[in-house]
DNA sequence: CCCGATTGATACCCTGGCGGTATGAGTGGT
DNA sequence: ACCACTCATACCGCCAGGGTATCAATCGGG
């Protein structure tokens, strides 16, 4: 009668992502039958059937689908409350940008440099965090590489360039201007994976670079193992012993700013328009980046 | 440490709009000390005074008042995920279009001989109800005129028409073609209010329209009584003791259909697809409606 | 200037919801 | 057929959250 609590949400949420009710327990640091109990009541209250269990698989129905995509919306709004909140309270108010590290394009200082509205605070994530920080509300603006999923979010294209291929300069491939991907058999990701995929499909949600472009340079630079990335990154770090090679087949990769589409933070207006400002400037407009040759 | 819950941010949300623990409470349907409690113990969880309580009122503190409109979309955003799966778990599948009666522009009856997706369910609701419909997961579409907060919402317009006053038709102003909003001083609409003010700024967000349009027809014919309609809701109601008179300095007005934003339901999009071509064809292409002579 | 009305805070109690443990029951694999 | 696995049931105990009584502070009126 009186409405779901966030409580039963992020129960159900963790039963539907694990498929294990033990499982789910664990995660959720409690026991399994208050668990099942919960859920159990929670189908009765929505007079649903969410999950069909048997004993050796647990299942969604299609009302526990739309329940859990909904149910991630709603824990992400309340989560955002709490953070921005919290943030609201401190007594020097911040503007908190999110950003994967080295991946501004050089930006970064002539942002922080030329935006004065507030004191700007950065949240260095790994790759895949920024969304995140925006829709539970940790961050008020982020600079990420594109495709990510924009849903709740507005975007502003800043600098879109190809994705080139890092290699060790003594690679025979770093004899070509340009290479495939299938040209790539037999080299790998620093991650493991065959690097002919290309990547075209993100890595696993739970996956974490745990290197960061230095040490993945260093492996690199070793041989048989390659990295893609921006040109617009590439160009920032010429190395000696590397060579970046533009891929066919790959599209380009638009660096942008985001932040919540329903923000009616001046501070965050003022900050993009800064920041698209510095973008067209430093690449002189259009897209001074996309079809020049790669660097080095 | 664990989280908010929404039990949390109803009890915020009450006494924030109330800015009075008593009248809250009542709200609630609790008492006022339970209710004192938890707000204090929400402000030591955040950290962050949210209200400023003198013995004499509450007032809410800046932290206060970005919570109170992030709890809004957070507890909107619960309903919507509870709503949802309700609706998700009924044998049927239907697809539910909020809408004010009469303001279809004619276009229903069409609309539900062409779609054939899916059984379509009304929700007919007084002025303002449509969009919180579509927040709270109680709609999947809604057919509404603008304009209205499309925060979080996909909108497409499909009629656009001047906005137009009924008149009894033995008023003087009858005689012109034409009339100024200035023009309708001393007429009132239904609600007492004088009609010059136009209701430019949308009626109090408790106000609800007990009257339908053939009871509002009925006062207007009595005389003194006045209305505004849109041209395309005017058309379909021409009535031998009423004039219809564009009214200068009135925005002309859009019927649109709106749906949340982060829909991926392919019913959805098949249906905004029929009505897009529906209005079309009804009103071939563009605007029939605006700029032409009123009706009657 | 004092007293009463108003309103939020404090103190204390008590109940029911929620989590824990022990155990049962159904099913698939060997 | 038996064992392992996993979810459900039964039962218990605690404390979070709501109720009642009362205090404290502030404003307004006579």
């Amino acid at each position: 009668m009186s409405g779901l609590e966030t409580r039963q949400l992020r129960y159900f949420v963790a039963v539907a992502e694990e498929r294990h009710f033990g499982r789910a327990a664990e995660r959720l640091g409690m026991a399994q039958p208050p668990l099942s109990r919960a859920i159990r009541d929670l189908e009765r209250q929505l007079g649903v059937q969410l999950l069909i269990r048997t004993t050796r698989q647990v299942t969604l129905t299609s009302a526990g689908e739309t329940l859990l995509a909904d149910a991630r919306v709603a824990l992400d709004a309340v989560a955002a409350a709490e953070h921005r909140a919290r943030h609201a309270g401190r007594p020097v108010p911040t503007l908190r940008l999110a950003l994967k590290a080295d991946y501004d394009a050089g930006l970064l200082p002539k942002i922080i440099d030329a935006y004065r509205t507030l004191p700007v605070e950065l949240l260095l994530g790994g790759h895949g965090e920024q969304v995140p920080a925006l829709r539970d509300g940790r961050a008020d603006v982020a600079l990420l590489p594109t495709p990510f999923d924009e849903r709740g979010l507005d975007t502003e294209p800043l600098v879109t360039g190809p994705r080139l291929v890092a290699l060790a300069a003594a690679d025979p491939l770093a004899a070509r201007t340009t290479v495939r991907l299938a040209d790539l058999a037999g080299r790998r990701l620093p991650d493991g994976t065959p690097a002919e995929t290309g990547r075209t499909q993100q890595p696993p949600a739970n996956w974490r670079s745990r290197l960061d472009l230095s040490q993945i340079f260093n492996l690199v630079e070793v041989g048989n193992i390659v990295w893609f990335l921006p040109d617009w990154v590439a160009r920032r770090f010429p190395r000696p012993n590397i060579a970046y090679r533009p891929v066919d087949g790959l599209e380009p990769t638009t660096l942008a700013v985001a932040w919540p589409a329903e923000s009616r933070s001046p501070a965050v207006a003022a900050f993009v328009r800064t920041v698209k400002e510095i973008a067209d400037t430093s690449f002189d407009d259009e897209s001074s980046a996309a079809g020049q040759p790669a660097v080095r």
